[in-house]
DNA sequence: TCTTGACTTAAACTTTGGTTTAAGTCCTAT
DNA sequence: ATAGGACTTAAACCAAAGTTTAAGTCAAGA
């Protein structure tokens, strides 16, 4: 698969891609004539990139994890500890979230005349 | 209240505050000798913020949401159908940020050497 | 052969969301 | 009255995560 096609599936942008490359996060792939030619392996950890950036991973955190990970894959390798904070912060951000949500919902339920009336009443409910 | 204590109470700091009065976010507060001063309202518009921004709104967002809800609250205003596409977003990174809890989870528990051969699993699993 | 579209590079640029700095003001306690 | 701590300003600075630009290469189809 050719950068484009890469790109295409995933919904990245090419120039991401080639980000990512630079930063470290993916070896850099084959050459066909110049091109680069990705196998499965590295479009699955594009995927892993993706996901892990959508939960707020910085690109060096994303790369220390692959590179440890990679160095030390057993339980008692340095990238567990890492991995268990992550989680802590993914659980606070979906509760985050569930709150604004929540919030969302009595902003378009209730008939409050302002923002701050509506916020207090939603704050209350769950505290 | 003056702006050390708002900042303490919301984990704010002082300068992110001032940051928000600037972009619009929130009306300048009074002074007293100088100094602002903050009422209830303004606090709470702020825990508001504070969680919209932790949602991934941006900051234009966040005060778009605020002005024109301010200009008409009823439900035929125009902040009706942002925040309807505001909540599908939410939805979808709880969803994503599920996904990648997963993907922590089964990396914690799993003995696979390599990453990828760990995400191949976590993503045939729920699709 | 010539054009078209997808690719290549390095380097400059952009946006977002603040923080930091420098110089100054204002109350409080000693 | 003087030192300290919290506050004020405008302007400069910063990191992150890309995007854009400019100049060039490559393969395919007309």
């Amino acid at each position: 698969m050719r950068i484009g096609e890469v790109a295409k599936s995933l919904k990245l942008s090419s120039s991401a891609i080639r980000y990512y490359e630079k930063k470290g996060l993916i070896a850099p792939p084959d050459r066909v004539s110049g091109k680069r030619e990705f196998n499965n392996n590295t479009v699955v950890r594009l995927r892993f990139i993706q996901l892990c950036q959508s939960a707020g991973f910085t690109i060096s955190e994303i790369r220390e994890l692959i590179t440890r990970y990679a160095e030390d894959s057993s339980r008692s390798g340095p990238w567990l500890p890492a991995v268990e904070i992550k989680r802590n912060e993914i659980r606070s951000q979906i509760s985050n979230l569930q709150q604004t949500e929540a919030l969302l919902d009595e902003l378009v339920k209730c008939r409050c005349q302002s923002i701050e009336q509506c916020v207090g009443m939603a704050l209350k409910e769950d505290s």
